[in-house]
DNA sequence: CTGAAAGCGCTTACAG
DNA sequence: CTGAAAGCGCTTACAG
């Protein structure tokens, strides 16, 4: 079953067994011949956690993220995983369901697993976890956020940058009555919620702060905030929601109540997922570097994992994808 | 920095240690106050690598599924996750991105690293991997899949029933002419193709090939299957479309080829994921009852986990999820 | 090139 | 109730 067995059956040590099964150290080609066999024969499977133990080292990344926006945050995985697994390493999953709490709770779960490191996707304000971020011995790299004060290393974009780029967007479409869909409190949603009213103070169009609308980036919540909008006689002619899937979300219930799109109700996401190319009318967006940030965040990753030491944050270029809801 | 260092500080053994980590044997209150204060003064955090080893348990849940149908995979691990995770397992998630090959990596993957149980959702015909699943110590529960001839437990729908039951939907809104999209070559798909070939035959109306094409479960082969049936002049008044994702590709199409749905071409879906509800036209679709297959796999597993022995197959219930894409 | 032995950080019979 | 010690299945200096 173990090595010893395996060692005692081809008539070696178990310090050969181990070599040829990790080609750590020349062996004999009589030897290695003979382990082989027995391995084949015995179907012997080696043991990783064992392994993970003495080296000290469980090949093993950490994934933090939120359950909303799952499209999005799923690319980012996607990418992500695929240069992770091609060096070696595979990731464990938490995907965070409700509050602060839950981030604790999945750190120390990844701490006590003792991965490598951690891609971070999920904003915290917890300041036990800040904390426990603060000294943390592995390498962690933030994605697609931004935590205050933490001196990790982050791979994201401009996200006061892009809201004010999108809000200029549908300004130049005429539109004046812009409501805006997101989470407030968190440091991403609240740079977007600035971009958005520097762009509309810019055009001399007072904030109206009865525009700004609650969201938790699922779709089922993007069409509450229209449905929200309506009841309050809110007017409005377009919506920018910060996040793809609310968008979606936007626009059903929008055509559900009657309203044209683009020509009573402009309508804006965010991300840049595929699914915007799928929906009728296309969403235009602004676009995130989704693959680059997946990738970037996972090379940066392994570039510490190998010692390389990185406090930089990394931002990427977002753009604004054109479609049939904004005209 | 280890159990040996908190018990030499706190003046216990390190079996004392050990016990009051884990509350395993009652330890006295003063022992168990100058342990906790300890760990918590040094900021300890538990080695679960090295517990694993002696308890030969990694409270790891191993769950392989594919990259396609992406949102109906993502809900049922979401649900199994969530009963998994209350349990006290994680899930290292293996994402199959091109063949069997792959499976058969993963499974090694898993097992070197010694999980307690696997879930999986994507099926293979490889026969070393069909061998290896065989013989495997450790519980497994297919999901969603039906690999013939492995006496392992399943929870699934009645594919063949399910397609059998969408077509017959199709055919009582008078369409005639029914293209359907899938995989084929594995057993689900091939299942509900029977479906599908049996309601025609039932209806009287010949079953012709040149309906049937080949998808890859994602939006954008939807789009193509579309495509290629309008550039072969295949005649058609409806689409069953074997995943909810594909239908959504469909639709995109056939409104950029300025067919009317349904009154040109009806649309019908398979799974029953939130977005159909999103889309516009509503998806009609065969709903799979994900949540349940969800949790029902992994509790499944978890009973297993516990020692109970299952080889049963689980057939949960489908039903038509009406939609304005057929009407 | 190969092997004996120590050690990774825990848990748990076994004694007391 | 508590502790000394063996052992989980590996890797790797250290000798030879």
């Amino acid at each position: 079953m173990g090595i010893k067995e395996i060692a005692k059956e081809a008539n070696v040590s178990v310090a050969t067994v181990s070599r040829v099964l990790n080609g750590t150290k020349f062996v004999s080609e009589e030897l290695q011949r003979k382990v082989l066999e027995v391995i084949e024969r015995q179907g012997y499977v080696a043991n990783h956690v064992a392994r993970s133990m003495v080296l000290k080292k469980t090949f093993t990344v950490g994934l933090i993220m939120p359950v909303v926006s799952e499209l999005y945050h799923q690319m980012i995985f996607t990418h992500a995983e695929f240069i992770l697994e091609e060096a070696g390493y595979k990731v464990l999953v938490c995907r965070v369901k409700d509050t602060a709490q839950s981030v604790q709770s999945y750190l120390d779960l990844l701490l006590e697993n003792r991965v490598d490191g951690m891609i971070l996707m999920h904003e915290t304000s917890n300041p036990k976890v800040l904390e426990q971020l603060k000294k943390s011995q592995i390498p962690i790299v933030l994605t697609g956020i931004d935590i205050p004060g933490l001196s990790l290393p982050q791979v994201r974009i401009d996200d006061y940058q892009a809201a004010y780029d999108g809000t200029k967007y549908l300004l130049s479409h005429e539109k004046k009555r812009i409501a805006l869909i997101g989470g407030w409190g968190y440091s991403v949603g609240d740079k977007r919620l600035e971009g958005y009213k520097t762009a509309l103070a810019e055009a001399g169009i007072e904030f109206d702060s009865s525009l700004i609308i609650p969201g938790f980036y699922t779709m089922q919540s993007g069409s509450q905030a229209v449905k929200l909008l309506i009841r309050e006689r809110i007017g409005f002619d377009a919506v920018f929601a910060l996040s793809d899937e609310m968008a979606v979300g936007v626009m059903k219930e929008l055509l559900e109540q009657g309203k044209g799109i683009p020509s009573d109700v402009a309508v804006l996401g965010f991300d840049g997922i595929e699914l915007g190319q799928y929906t009728n009318p296309t969403l235009a967006t602004v676009k995130q570097p989704i693959e680059q940030i997946g990738i970037l965040a996972a090379e940066r990753l392994l570039a510490m994992l190998n010692g390389e030491e990185s406090e930089e944050t990394l931002i990427l270029p977002h753009s604004i994808s054109p479609g049939n809801s904004v005209r």
